[in-house]
DNA sequence: CGTTGGTTTGACTTCGATCAACCAGTGTGG
DNA sequence: CCACACTGGTTGATCGAAGTCAAACCAACG
């Protein structure tokens, strides 16, 4: 069971994205314990799959570079792709609650992630009690993304959900010290679709107005936003697609 | 802070929900120690909030009899309603990531809630690993359960929506003992529809479509389901919305 | 009773799906 | 080298599912 420290790429402690990933907020000396339970890292190749839905769970992965997409069929052949992961993202998560995987993880591009045990995790977190903490929270973090897109889903055209799709990968990238204003997409445009429940014409064209707009300028992979505040405000006014419907004012 | 135990309502150790609730699969022992950090039951009347988006989080809930319905609202005021929660259910755990709630937990009937401090649960489920594996399945059972929903938003229709989230429920009545048969709904249309991303009007037809077929009997709240077998075949043939475009079938 | 909140149904409109054509790269084999 | 297939992206024309607006219905209740 030991790993021979020599083999570990490196440790965590000065990972550039440390902070947003589980050692965040945990000190270095049990950073470092952390760090010990990722026997080594290993490179995935672009369309490979790390895993695959019902295979059992061993390890939990946090994405170290790359980018990958999770998304699972239903039983009659329908596909949700239920998220994008970059680094310092977790891989696997859903796997927790039945022990097994429910979906695919496919790498977009080639990728090197950082496997964790899930059980020796579980035991060295009730050692530490801030890994614990973090472990809660970027589990409930993960609950709470999946409610915002679900409003997405619910509440939001086609143009609006794909402007706050773009809102949130540029937030993203600012996270992780990238500019907020210029990136390239590592997916096609039927991911897309595939995440924001549309279909690719409709991501095309969606594209098309918020070009058309000045709001964004976008060929073929790489983006340019614009203007992030008129961005933000496509849904606040004009249309008002599935809006509470509001009592109406009467002034007597 | 300590409480006297008289004061505690009953133990978690003969509660009627208890395996599917967080002393599932903990033993009696650890049971009782869970809930002894819970001070004492609350009663919540129908429309009334157990909390409301940007309280601290302090308390996580579990439904202990009742029905309720989280959502919230984004700036715009577009509503999302996220879930019903019903008894053994948790409410708050989308707290946990920032400490504060993200969402409205409102009563749809008379209920009683079992508070549970938070805190004192992490530090609990140090010791016990049992509840700390518990814990966590929980939270990621409530991202699969959020992957679930998002699938539906995505990929089914109206009527398909509708016939999922109906056999959703009778599921989880019967997980608690009752008749998967034939329940009464606690929720409006409304409800439904703000749950499902559809509008009321829709709702309304798509019971109507599927009273039409045979497959349920509704009226008013009460729903009966005929057949679950047909229900659940809704989608599997005949219309295909947003399937997966399959390669076309070349014999040569 | 009339009021009110929830539900149902109808007529019409609209957004996004569908089907189809076409383009730009990119790789492959003759 | 060119012909070609192939993948991913864009745009147009048409159609249908669900949204919108409106009216009516029903049970509960003061």
């Amino acid at each position: 069971m030991a790993h021979c420290p020599s083999l570990r790429s490196e440790s965590c402690v000065n990972c550039r994205v440390r902070e947003l990933c589980l050692p965040g907020g945990v000190d270095s000396a049990d950073a470092q314990r952390l760090a010990n339970l990722i026997p080594q890292r290993m490179k995935i190749r672009k369309g490979a799959a790390l895993f695959h839905p019902a295979d059992p769970l061993r390890f939990i992965y946090v994405v170290h570079h790359g980018f990958f997409k999770t998304s699972f069929l239903s039983a009659d052949g329908r596909e949700q792709l239920t998220g994008f992961q970059m680094s310092a993202d977790l891989l696997g998560i859903d796997a927790i609650s039945s022990g097994r995987y429910t979906c695919d993880a496919i790498a977009l591009e080639d990728s090197e992630v950082c496997p964790i045990h899930f059980s020796q995790l579980e035991v060295l977190s009730r050692e530490l009690p801030s890994l614990h903490h973090k472990l809660n929270r970027i589990l409930s973090q993960e609950v709470v993304r999946n409610q915002q897109l679900l409003m997405w889903m619910g509440n939001l055209n086609a143009e609006e959900r794909l402007g706050a799709f773009l809102l949130d990968l540029s937030a993203r990238m600012q996270e992780r010290g990238y500019s907020p204003h210029a990136f390239l997409l590592r997916m096609t445009r039927e991911d897309i679709a595939a995440h924001l429940g549309l279909r690719l014409e409709t991501v095309c064209r969606a594209i098309a107005y918020l070009r058309g707009k000045g709001l964004v300028r976008i060929s073929g992979r790489a983006v340019e936003i614009v203007s992030h505040e008129r961005l933000k405000a496509l849904g606040t006014s004009g249309s008002t697609p599935r809006k509470l419907r509001l009592a109406p004012v009467n002034a007597g």
